[in-house]
RNA sequence: GUGACCGUAGCUCAAAGGUAGAGUCCCGGAUUGUGAUUCCGGUUGUUGUGGGUUCGAGUCCCAUCGGUCACCCCA
């Protein structure tokens, strides 16, 4: 029979990474609640339409990335998540969760994008979001940046840096959009495929083409922060001084535009240069229309969002290593009517706290040791039919020098925690 | 979606068209109740899959699937 393997670009994660996610998350959560977020839990599928809506239909995630079917059973289209805040800002608007004023929440978990998978680029990918509801800044926009840069420090990540840039009000962009369609159209011939394709549909993401030759044509082409007016120039001024002020390194990237459509004013990406060609870790900035464009009372908001995947691999290769939990002891049991009083002993320790594997599967005295051994257990635990007579249990440390000792069961446990 | 490179034992890798190997891991034994070290022994497999060329294919060709990296895009 043929084998069945992973949908591809979608990874298992077996448990020796698995346990560096685990203090990833442990790292990121408690951070989280040192700056006063709540978690805000939204289902993965969503009706295709709120995604069309928010993130824009000449965006490439709406175009050609959307896990999206039609469910026949309820004739409705829907869609497995590309990302978080349209999710967050529906939520929103359905509970009316901001009625009462302006809410931190954090929400995490897989996103879907069918994409060619490459390095730090999955199908099934994960992220921690953050965002900010009701708040017009600038000062939660400096905080969502301050908080990032604390959580660097805290995983040990010193090499990322950070872009920074305003693309200003949606009127403000539309008429610096026309300025750059009529520069664009001036080289037309320079342009690649996608450059003119994006005339039509987006030609704002044309700013940051790789391509050499359009990188020459949009170099020559007027500057967005040009065409900001006084509010947002105030924000942006804002900002830039509560960044100083917190002692934050950044770079003005005139050219960082950002995929989705719902972005105005702030946005900015956190970007390590160790990651390869997706060296962005985490993104975001502000979308005070997206509300209003999903039906809800216009409401002020800014977010950002982090790749677990890109992160957990910068952790890994800078040699981190998962924190271990070795079992305290590792029950080894041998004899008629031996795996009765182990299975009990096992059951008294667990219910101290301690952490005790066991031995299951049969074997002898010395493979039995073995997988004690392979466990990484502080102790084993023999309980043979010596000790079961006696009421007793032999303890002998694998990791320490000390002396093999006979103790009575209920005398195990400080033994173990006295270590 | 496009391109380049790569798929051999659970893992890391050899085998330059002529009998598929090593290390590691795993299992057993060296005092029938004692691990990790040492010694001895053992299983590693439809060479990703399907075709083709050839007396003969892991090796060459085609297709397909998967991986890696880049384009594209973004977390």
């Amino acid at each position: 029979m043929q084998t069945l393997q992973a949908v591809r670009g979608m990874n298992d994660v077996l448990p020796d990474e698995a346990e560096l996610w685990l203090d990833f998350e442990a790292t990121v959560q408690d951070w989280l609640a040192r700056y006063g977020y709540r978690n805000l839990r939204t289902p993965l599928v969503e009706h295709t339409a709120l995604f069309r809506r928010a993130i824009g239909e000449a965006t490439d995630i709406v175009e050609k990335e959307m896990y999206s079917w039609r469910d026949e059973l309820n004739d409705e289209d829907l869609t497995l998540r590309p990302e978080g805040t349209a999710s967050c800002v529906r939520a929103a608007i359905e509970h009316s969760l901001v009625y009462d004023g302006p809410k931190r929440v954090w929400y995490a978990g897989p996103m879907y994008r069918h994409e060619r998978p490459q390095k730090g680029r999955y199908r099934q990918f994960h992220q921690y979001g953050v965002e900010a509801l009701g708040y017009p800044g600038p000062d939660v926009d400096a905080e969502h940046i301050v908080m990032c840069a604390a959580l660097w420090r805290e995983l040990g990540l010193a090499n990322l840096r950070l872009e920074l840039n305003s693309i200003g009000s949606p009127e403000e962009r539309a008429r610096y959009r026309a300025e750059l369609v009529k520069h664009l159209e001036k080289h037309h011939d320079r342009l690649d495929a996608d450059a003119k394709r994006r005339l039509q549909t987006n030609p704002l993401r044309t700013l940051d083409s790789k391509n050499p030759m359009v990188q020459e044509v949009v170099a020559s082409a007027p500057s967005l922060l040009l065409y900001l007016g006084e509010a947002s120039l105030a924000h942006f001024d804002a900002l830039k001084r509560l960044l100083a002020a917190a002692g934050i390194e950044y770079r003005i990237n005139p050219k960082l535009v950002r995929g989705l459509d719902y972005y105005n004013l702030t946005v900015f990406e956190w970007i390590s240069p160790d990651l390869g060609a997706q060296g962005t870790v985490c993104g975001g900035g502000r979308y005070d229309g997206l509300f209003a464009q999903l039906g809800g009372k216009p409401t002020p908001a800014t977010g950002f969002a982090m790749g677990n995947e890109r992160l957990i691999a910068l952790l890994r290769d800078s040699g981190r290593k998962p924190s271990s939990r070795p079992p305290h002891g590792y029950v080894i049991h041998q004899g008629e009517g031996t795996l009765e009083f182990a299975l009990k002993l096992a059951e008294e320790l667990r219910a101290q706290n301690l952490r005790i594997v066991l031995h299951a599967g049969g074997g002898g005295m010395k493979s039995q040791m073995k997988k004690a051994d392979g466990s990484g257990a502080l102790y084993a635990l023999i309980v043979g039919e010596d000790e079961l007579k006696a009421g007793e249990v032999s303890v002998k440390p694998l990791r320490s020098g000390g002396p093999q000792l006979r103790l009575a069961h209920d005398a195990v446990a400080n033994a173990l925690k006295g270590s």
